[in-house]
RNA sequence: UGGGCCGUCGACUAAUGGUAGGUCAAGUGCCUUUGGAGCACUUUGUCUAGGUUCGAAUCCUAGCGGCCCAGCCA
């Protein structure tokens, strides 16, 4: 049975579809059914500070936020910073501002360093339960005693220290008597489980290093594994969304919560997301940035939410987005058309639509008066008429795009061409008659006469025309710099790499076209930092932070779809 | 090679033992003052082999294929 939405009265909202069912809010509706927690529904979205958000974050954003809101429940921002020396203030800033600016809001905000001397506590209890012990080995031992996939670990030598000698060297540890290195605490476990994580996990280790919140309060610090699982328990987390890879860490979790008989946070592990032709592992984002293979964290080509935001790419787009691409446990990669449709869907229904060229060729009307001018009403956007309309002046010298004229038209083009009648949109019907070249055989000017009796564009007569050509004033016209990104590698997998390859090889050398002097209408003169248009038949664009009084720069956040460029790619 | 997770149109994802459906992509047509947008239509799929069952994408067994795990990272 299809929905009747598509009868509800115009101008009327539709109903919004059901959302499509996935695994995780069957897991959350069937707890609230049963009433487990009382039918309360708890998140929390657990970033560590160590650099930039990016669209995979966004979608576990999403879940933890979207979940919530659809159970009447609540999100927690929380700070996963339990090793200093990889994070920063700077990050959990840009992280705040990304999950704000994606149209969310959290409960409640936490830092995993808020429950340092909770969890130290912890895991003195574990010591004197005989469940944690100190280990002198060195890093290399504790690897080596570890064992192999396929072979069970050994015991370590200090694995039967008495709990005094324990608590005693965990206190000196605390205290900072030992330098880094020399010492963990491990839980005691089984040097023999087929599960890694469970041979005798290190909880704390040592690191004298600066906290960017805690100062040099700490000489030890907890693992991710001892701290994750307490933080969501404190917070009374009842669903705990993570990715795939910590599947194997799970019984883990529960291990610590169930030693220490405290809140059952129950984690749920679901896929990763995964795009063409760009990647998200933070280490090689990282790695672009400081190669300067982009330019900045937010680059335009970057996956990351500031670098998308900067492209012009609206948090509703996104959402959509994350929306329609669902969640499982399967390892996929969405294509990148997917993201790209939902931005072009967004911007459609909101962007103005403005007029700019963006490879000028002059064209000369030649029965159009000198010296005169006048202005043309153009709808402001076609899909909202409340956007309202606007002037923008025609004379006579124009500036059209140089795909827009072919002195010998190929089978199929529909554009200006000598003796072809075309429409300037919301100007005249004009026709080729000459051209001037250049010492190159270039053509650098194209000759038209129009006809007055079309003002606006259209014919008395009933007349046709098969094309319709933006335009700009040559007198009237602003200059802009526009920048066309493509994609950042020009493999769809840029891991995908020869023997002995790197990934920066598939770094696309195109992704950046710096177009200096475009030539836009003079309403985009005074367009404020980050307003996105509708470039007509061209593409989305949005005003960029370089810009300067007098000198906008524009991105380019996606293009049209161009039916004329899959004609041309069909014939060869 | 031990353990865990996972295989559904080209991509992503539904169907919870009972009609294999949706979105993107691709294609065809209509419409059009954006070769835009919109509308209509179309193509293509349950990894393989057995089994259970009136009935299997779903349950069982065995293969095959993919991903994750041997940090004092998260």
């Amino acid at each position: 049975m299809k929905p009747l939405s598509a009868e509800a009265a115009p101008g009327e909202i539709a109903a919004p579809e059901p959302p499509p069912c996935n695994f995780i809010r069957d897991i959350i509706a069937e707890d609230v059914k049963a009433n487990k927690h009382n039918g309360r529904v708890q998140t929390r979205f657990p970033p560590e500070p160590n650099g930039y958000l990016h669209i995979g974050h966004a979608k576990a954003i999403c879940l933890d936020f979207g979940l919530a809101d659809e159970f009447g429940g609540r999100t927690n921002l929380r700070f996963d910073d339990t090793n200093p020396q990889k994070e920063d203030k700077e990050y959990v800033e840009s992280i705040k501002n990304d999950v704000k600016w994606l149209g969310y809001q959290w409960d409640g905000l936490y830092y995993a360093s808020d429950y340092f001397d909770q969890l130290y506590e912890w895991a003195t209890k574990l010591i004197k339960d005989g469940k944690a012990y100190v280990d002198d080995s060195s890093a290399e031992d504790i690897r080596r005693y570890r064992g192999t996939l396929t072979e069970p670990g050994k015991d370590s030598p200090y694995r039967n220290r008495s709990i005094e000698e324990n608590l005693g060297l965990f206190e000196r540890m605390r205290a900072g008597q030992y330098p880094d290195g020399s010492r963990v605490l491990r839980a005691k476990i089984d040097m023999a489980s087929p599960n890694l994580n469970l041979r005798d996990p290190v909880m704390y280790r040592i690191l004298h290093a600066e906290h960017h919140r805690t100062g040099n309060k700490w000489p030890i610090y907890p693992m991710y594994d001892f701290a994750h699982g307490q933080s969501d328990s404190l917070e009374n987390v009842t669903h705990s969304m993570c990715s795939l890879e910590f599947a194997d860490h799970q019984p883990l979790y529960n291990w610590f919560i169930e030693q220490l008989g405290i809140f059952p946070s129950r984690q749920i592990e679901f896929d990763r997301l995964n795009l063409t032709y760009t990647m998200m592992s933070k280490r090689k984002l990282r790695q672009l940035v400081e190669e300067g293979r982009v330019n900045g964290w937010d680059d335009p080509r970057m996956p990351t939410l500031s670098g998308m935001r900067r492209r012009g790419y609206t948090p509703k787009a996104i959402r959509n987005f994350v929306q329609a691409v669902g969640v499982s446990r399967t390892n996929g990669t969405v294509e990148l058309a997917m993201l790209e449709h939902f931005v072009r869907e967004d911007l459609n229904r909101h962007a103005p639509r403005v007029m700019a060229v963006l490879q000028p060729l002059k064209v000369v009307i030649d029965n159009y008066p000198e010296n005169q001018g006048e202005e043309m009403d153009a709808v402001n956007n076609p899909e909202d008429a409340s956007a309202g309309t606007r002037k923008v002046p025609f004379s006579r010298v124009l500036y059209i795009e140089q795909d827009d004229f072919r002195e010998d038209p190929p089978k199929g083009y529909f554009r200006l061409s000598p003796g072809r009648e075309v429409r300037l949109r919301y100007g005249y019907f004009i026709t080729a008659k000459s051209v001037v070249k250049n010492e190159d055989g270039e053509v650098v000017e194209v000759h038209c006469s129009f006809d007055p009796a079309t003002r606006g564009g259209n014919a008395p007569d009933g007349r046709k025309v098969k094309s319709t050509i933006h335009w700009a004033s040559a007198a009237h016209a602003i200059d802009a710099e526009v920048r066309i990104y493509e994609t950042l590698f020009s493999k769809e997998n840029p891991d995908e790499v020869q023997e002995g390859g790197n990934f920066t090889e598939n770094l696309n050398p195109l992704s950046l076209a710096v177009i200096a002097q475009a030539k836009l209408e003079p309403s985009l003169a005074n367009a404020p930092l980050g307003a996105r248009f509708q470039f007509e038949r061209l593409g989305y664009f949005c005003v960029d932070p370089d810009s300067k009084p007098g000198k906008p720069v524009f991105n380019r956040t996606v293009a049209l779809k161009d039916t004329w460029a899959k004609v041309k790619r069909s014939r060869g």
